[in-house]
DNA sequence: CTAAACCCCGTACATAGGTACGGAGTCAAT
DNA sequence: ATTGACTCCGTACCTATGTACGGGGTTTAG
C-alpha cells in the first residue's frame, strides 16, 4: 500500500494527474483509511499503467474509459482499434500532403538569390 | 469596400473569427468611418487569405504574424519553414509506429477466438 | 416608418488534458 | 514536541483557436 505521492512517483506523472483521472473516472477513488489518505495498490497500479499505455497509443481519456469497461468484448474493441487506426492513417496522409508542400517551398527558398522576394511568402499570396 | 459579414461570407469563416484576427494582431482593423461598421477592401481580403493558407499548412496563429512580418527576409522565411518540416516529419514517425503498433493489436483481435480475452486489451496490460 | 438584418463591444464559454494555489489536516523523523 | 514533507479538497488557471451571448446602435428593403 503507497500513497498517491509514492504512486505518482513510480508512474512518472503527478499527484494532481491521478486526481484527476479519479475524478474523470477513469480510476476508482481508493480506500481512504483513517488518514484520509488516499492508499493504492498493485491493482491501481496496473490500472494506472492501462491508462498511460493506451494514452501513448492515441486514445483520448474518454476512450480508455471505454476501453475499460469494454475488456469483455473483443470485437469492440477492435473496432475500436480500426477506427482509431483509420484515423491515424488520415491524419499520416494530410501530413504527408503537407511535407511535400512545405518541402518544395523550402526548396525553392533555399534556390532563391533574389533578396527582395520570399517564393515561400509568395506562394502563400 | 464590404462589411465583416460580407468577407466573412467570401472567405467562409465567421465574423467572430475576423474580429479574434484582429484582436490577435495578425491584421490591422480597418477603417470605421461615420457607421462605426469595419470596411474592409481587396488589401484585407489579400491578407486574410495568406493567413488562412498559411493556418492550412500547419502553422499556428502566432506563427502566421511572425511570417508576415518577416516577408522581407528569407533566409528567416526558410527557417521557419523547414522547422514546420522537422515537426512534421517527427509526426508523420510517431503515427506510422502508432499504425503498426495499432495494425498489430487489431490483427491479433480478428485472430482470437477465445471470447474470454481480448489480445489488444492484453497488451495494454 | 418599421422591421429585419447587420454591426458594435466586452465578456464568458468551449475543448482536452492537465497544472497551480491555498488553507488545513496528517505523518515521520529528530 | 516540533518541523518538514506529505495529503486533503475545491476551485481557478493554462494553451490554442475560436464560438456564443447580450444589450445596444445602424442600415436597408419594403
Amino acid at each position: 500500500m503507497k500513497t498517491i505521492g509514492t504512486l505518482a512517483k513510480e508512474l512518472d506523472i503527478s499527484v494532481e494527474t491521478i486526481r484527476f483521472y479519479e475524478r474523470k473516472g477513469l480510476i476508482v477513488q481508493p480506500l481512504k483509511p483513517d488518514s484520509g489518505y488516499r492508499m493504492y495498490d498493485d491493482t491501481h497500479v496496473s490500472q494506472l499503467k492501462f491508462i498511460l499505455k493506451a494514452k501513448a497509443l492515441g486514445f483520448t481519456l474518454d476512450e480508455v474509459a471505454s476501453l475499460m469497461t469494454m475488456s469483455g468484448n473483443c470485437a469492440d474493441v477492435e473496432s475500436m482499434g480500426l477506427q482509431k487506426l483509420k484515423l491515424i492513417r488520415e491524419k499520416i496522409a494530410i501530413l504527408q500532403r503537407l511535407e511535400h508542400v512545405i518541402q518544395d517551398m523550402t526548396s525553392s527558398c533555399k534556390a532563391n538569390h533574389d533578396p527582395n522576394s520570399c517564393p515561400l511568402i509568395n506562394s502563400l499570396n
